[in-house]
DNA sequence: TCTTCGACTGATTCGTCAGTCAACCATGAG
DNA sequence: CTCATGGTTGACTGACGAATCAGTCGAAGA
């Protein structure tokens, strides 16, 4: 019982735990059915709720995909751009922690990972131009960083670092969807620790042996 | 007027150039809209055809789209396999071909290419088993090419060929969607040139600097 | 006790398409 | 000329699912 609240608070958090129970299960079932796939009354069944309650706290089923993506995407991004101002650190480190924090994401709440990388990158790219955007934040933040270890030499500056960015993305949510499909393992740490040891040597040293004959 | 054809030739191709001129307009429909907004109305009008002649040569709306999907498919697989097969060319030549292969498609065929990476290879991956299938086939090709690198002592021999195999296609794969969303260009020979610079300097050769200090 | 308020319910409404089908030509054969 | 064949048409139907809304219930305040 939250009896502190003064009178004029009948439910304080019930609301705001609701409305976690919901988007919780209406994770799950993205996840498991994609966005397209699942109904409303799906949501409300796993969430053991009636039907009409998710539009008590919702717009809209679009608003609750919405919800997911926004609750965990900022997150994400704060930590990008935390990285990304912080001076003491060599642009490889940084990418290696994007990626390090990518993978490990991957073992603690898969569900999430999954429903943001397969529903929202993906689904009416051009009707929601707001997550595009959302997106587009992100890019930017492994834009600059690769701009800035070519400004200080750090990394080869004759590339795009568009490009390069693009690239180090592309290759961080395939290696989500291999996880989804089960193809690729990272559940344990030994396992986490081989997909981010490649993904080092691939994007940072490149696949070339240096030792090989050309 | 079709009048060219002789008495026994009453629709000998005009059926396969109804079924062409189907898809055509079904890929142009898809990729503006996606598969899942775009109705079998559009097609048919796209088309200039009535309704109901979608249904004369194909199953279901989900049969066009599986059909754009097999006609374009197999024939990228068969060219990777013959990549692959070729003794000729080192892993690196390979990779390198694979990548300009896809970056000088964008300016061929966007809109297919659009629908194959959008709404093909994502949507309802679970249900439609045998483009996952598919896509593993190109995708174990790749995983191939890098192991007979690794062997022949052309590539790092200490990395998951596996886990390098789903950052080279998802590198490729955000390359095109940053086409798609116009973040990159590369309609001209030269700004394709530049696309594939960074593909090879990135993946190949890997962002640092060998001359960087550490 | 009575009233209010808002969380909560779920049957109903309403729009949207995928897919069907009966009728319509055009052509070629008898 | 007549019939048959098969491509072609588009109005129609049936299902599905998002969103609504009239109403229930319980707790807090007067």
């Amino acid at each position: 019982m939250r009896s502190a609240a003064k009178k004029t608070a009948p439910t304080p958090e019930v609301a705001a735990d609701r409305k976690k129970q919901i988007l919780k299960a209406a994770v799950e079932v993205f996840a498991e059915r994609g966005f397209h796939r699942t109904r409303v009354s799906d949501i409300a069944k796993r969430a053991g709720v009636a039907y009409g309650l998710i539009y008590h706290y919702f717009e809209s089923k679009d608003d609750v995909l919405n919800c997911v993506f926004e609750e965990n995407w900022s997150v994400f991004l704060k930590v990008l751009r935390d990285l990304e101002a912080n001076p003491e650190l060599a642009a490889a480190q940084k990418l290696r922690s994007i990626a390090a924090l990518l993978i490990d994401a991957l073992q603690i709440a898969p569900a999430t990972i999954q429903v943001i990388i397969q529903e929202v990158s993906r689904s009416d790219r051009f009707v929601h131009t707001e997550k595009v955007h959302a997106f587009e934040g992100a890019f930017t933040v492994v834009r600059q960083i690769i701009e800035g270890g070519q400004r200080r030499g750090e990394l080869r500056a004759d590339l795009s670092a568009q490009v390069g960015a693009y690239i180090f993305f592309g290759a961080l949510e395939t290696i989500c969807t291999g996880f989804m499909l089960g193809h690729i393992r990272c559940s344990t740490p030994e396992e986490a620790a081989v997909v981010k040891h490649t993904v080092e040597l691939t994007l940072l040293h490149g696949l070339l042996d240096p030792k090989g004959a050309k």
